[in-house]
DNA sequence: ATGGTAGAGGATCTA
C-alpha cells in the first residue's frame, strides 16, 4: 500500500500534474494540501476518471485538504475535533485497515507573530486529538506538510534555518517530537540517514535548481504500522515539471 | 534586513 502527501498549492492550477503523478507513481491514497478550493468546485468527477474517491474540506482562496484513494475512505473527519478553527487544514478517513490523518500544519509566517502562537497552539490540539486517535485506530499513519524540518539534515542551510527561524524553532520541532513521542515514527527516517533530500524549495532564486530547500512534508507511522513500513521517499519528478507546485510528494509504503 | 516568485483575486495576503 501505498500512501502519499502533495501540497498541490492550488488544485485548479495544479490537476493536470495530479493526473500524470496519479498515472505514474500509482500511491493507493494520497492527501494533498492547499488545494485552495471551494468544495463545489472540487474536480472529483475527474479524479474518479482516474480511478480515484475523494473525500475532501476545502474553502477560497486558502488551505484546504483531501484525501484520494483507490478504495473508498470509511468515517470521514473533518477539523480538530473540539478545536475551532475557521481554517480547512485536516481531514481524517480510514482506508481498509489504516487511519489517515491529513494535516497541513500553520505556517506561522515568523518566529513571535500571531501566526505562530497559533501554529503552537494549533500542534498542541493535533497532539491532544492524536493520543485519542491512536487508542481507536493503533494502525495510524499521520502525514502531510508539517511546515517543521524535523533536524539539520532536513535543511539546506543550518545557519540560517535555525533553532530562532521560522520552520526550524525550537518550540516547532519540540511539538512535532512530542507527537512522535505518542509512538509516530517519520517513515523517511526509518530508511534513510543522509541530509540533503528535500520536499519543499522557494519558488525564488532558483532555489530547486540549486536544491536549496527543506523537508517538511512527513509520513508519520505509528507502532504498530512501523514493522510493515517498507519502504519511504520523496518523489522529485512532479516539481521538475512546467509551472510545478512548490513541494514534492513524500511517501511511504506499507507491506500487507 | 530585504527581496526574490507563485497563487488567488482583483489590493494585498499568504507562503
Amino acid at each position: 500500500m501505498k500512501i502519499a502527501s502533495w501540497n498541490v498549492n492550488s488544485l485548479n492550477v495544479r490537476l493536470p500534474h495530479l493526473q500524470q503523478w496519479l498515472a505514474d507513481f500509482a500511491p493507493d491514497v494520497a492527501a494533498l494540501q492547499e488545494t485552495k478550493l471551494e468544495d463545489a468546485r472540487f474536480p472529483d468527477d475527474a479524479l474518479a476518471a482516474a480511478g480515484y474517491r475523494s473525500v475532501f474540506a476545502g474553502q477560497k482562496t486558502y488551505n484546504g485538504v483531501a484525501i484520494l484513494s483507490r478504495e473508498s475512505a470509511r468515517d470521514v473527519q473533518i477539523g480538530i475535533p473540539g478545536f475551532d478553527d475557521g481554517q480547512q487544514r485536516v481531514i481524517a478517513a480510514t482506508v481498509g485497515d489504516v487511519r489517515i490523518v491529513n494535516l497541513y500544519v500553520v505556517n506561522g509566517q515568523d518566529v513571535g507573530t500571531d501566526k505562530y502562537a497559533y501554529k503552537l497552539r494549533w500542534l498542541e490540539a493535533v497532539h491532544g486529538w492524536l493520543i485519542k486517535e491512536l487508542l481507536a485506530h493503533p494502525r495510524l499513519v499521520v502525514l502531510g506538510d508539517f511546515n517543521i524540518a524535523p533536524d539539520d539534515r532536513d535543511v539546506h542551510d543550518p545557519a540560517v534555518w535555525n533553532d530562532e527561524h521560522i520552520l526550524t524553532s525550537t518550540a516547532e520541532r519540540t511539538a512535532l517530537q512530542k507527537l512522535c513521542t505518542l509512538g509516530l515514527h517519520d517513515a523517511y527516517r526509518l530508511h534513510h540517514d543522509g541530509a540533503g533530500e528535500f520536499s519543499w524549495w522557494d519558488y525564488r532564486q532558483a532555489a530547486f535548481r540549486r536544491n536549496l530547500g527543506l523537508r517538511i512534508d512527513l509520513t508519520l507511522v505509528s507502532d504498530a504500522l512501523r514493522p510493515h513500513c517498507v519502504a519511504a521517499g520523496i518523489d522529485r519528478e512532479p516539481r521538475t515539471w512546467d509551472r510545478p507546485s512548490d513541494h514534492a510528494p513524500a511517501w511511504v509504503e506499507l507491506a500487507g
